[in-house]
DNA sequence: CCGATATCAGAATTACTGAAATGA
DNA sequence: CTCATTTCAGTAATTCTGATATCG
């Protein structure tokens, strides 16, 4: 996008590093395509538990952070209220997840992992592994991390991003 | 989801960098979400000029490689032929792109950029930009090189994935 | 009254599937 | 006939919008 390779006229030898693909540099839209694979990956894999990517992260979520309110799980999880109800619903309906109204605010329905709940992250967690394993695949072990690392602080800007937007 | 925070009961004090969050080392939950954000802004930023995501991957790989057939650029843009093909009629109507036949193959159709196309590209230029520059505000220049390489790198591996299905 | 929380119905967008037409 | 390329129609899944009910 910024390099002009301009018309389709000869494409002389490329050395290592000049002239690289724009698209390819474009971080925005390898964020896009690099989470599409992954979408899709993790997906494949849970679709043989009658579960979709927005249940393992509501269940894993609470894993991590114990009870929380449907609001809280759906700003934290950049899900809409409506999606995470429904989401929240099925995960009620096959008893991964319990909810209880807030006795102090009854606007609030806090949402508890089950017993259940927390054996169907068990079962799912040799399948998510080697799906990470696969996408992580080419990089080194010390380059996942940093990758782990840069992806971590990249998404906790974009949540603080969401709560706090811009003013442009 | 490696870490057993074994049932719900008490949630001791957590000192930094002490099991952290699972959901948030799952790196394929984080390119998942990161895409997400990243899709999402992408497209506020075009939505102003009348296209959409796909619009503008099509558009900026041809500008990187030249004249594509649309076989070439689903697989290289990770579309479906179908998808694309919706795609490239909108973009041919809106003359950002011509469509030629192959004559030395007839089935191939041979999609290439007009000038029109190139104009567009260059007035989403700054918008992109700028989406680039707050998707990655919290990194360094330095990180954001080395975050660019490894998400290439990831890229290219999944890119390949496509082409050869892992035999599983 | 206002603002926050949750719910519901539906639309918009994206992603996928399968089948048909054409040509190598 | 088989395979590759494109096209079309329709489905499924994801994401988002707006309206409503309840509560503080």
């Amino acid at each position: 996008m910024h390099q002009q390779t301009s018309a389709g006229a000869s494409y002389g030898p490329r050395s290592a590093g000049v002239t690289p693909p724009s698209v390819l540099n474009l971080n925005a839209y390898l964020m896009y395509a690099t989470g599409k694979a992954a979408r899709r990956r993790l997906t494949d894999a849970l679709t043989a538990h009658g579960l979709r990517l927005r249940h393992l992260t509501v269940l894993s979520m609470l894993e991590d952070t114990g009870p929380l309110s449907k609001g809280d799980l759906a700003s934290r999880l950049d899900m809409n209220q409506s999606d995470l109800t429904r989401t929240v619903t099925d995960l009620e309906r096959a008893e991964h997840v319990t909810c209880t109204r807030d006795l102090s605010d009854r606007r609030r329905i806090e949402v508890a992992l089950t017993a259940a709940g927390r054996g169907a992250l068990a079962r799912l967690d040799h399948e998510v592994s080697a799906t990470e394993a696969d996408l992580l695949s080419p990089l080194t072990r010390e380059e996942r991390d940093r990758f782990t690392s840069l992806l971590r602080r990249v998404h906790t800007h974009l949540e603080q991003g969401r709560e706090d937007p811009p003013t442009h």
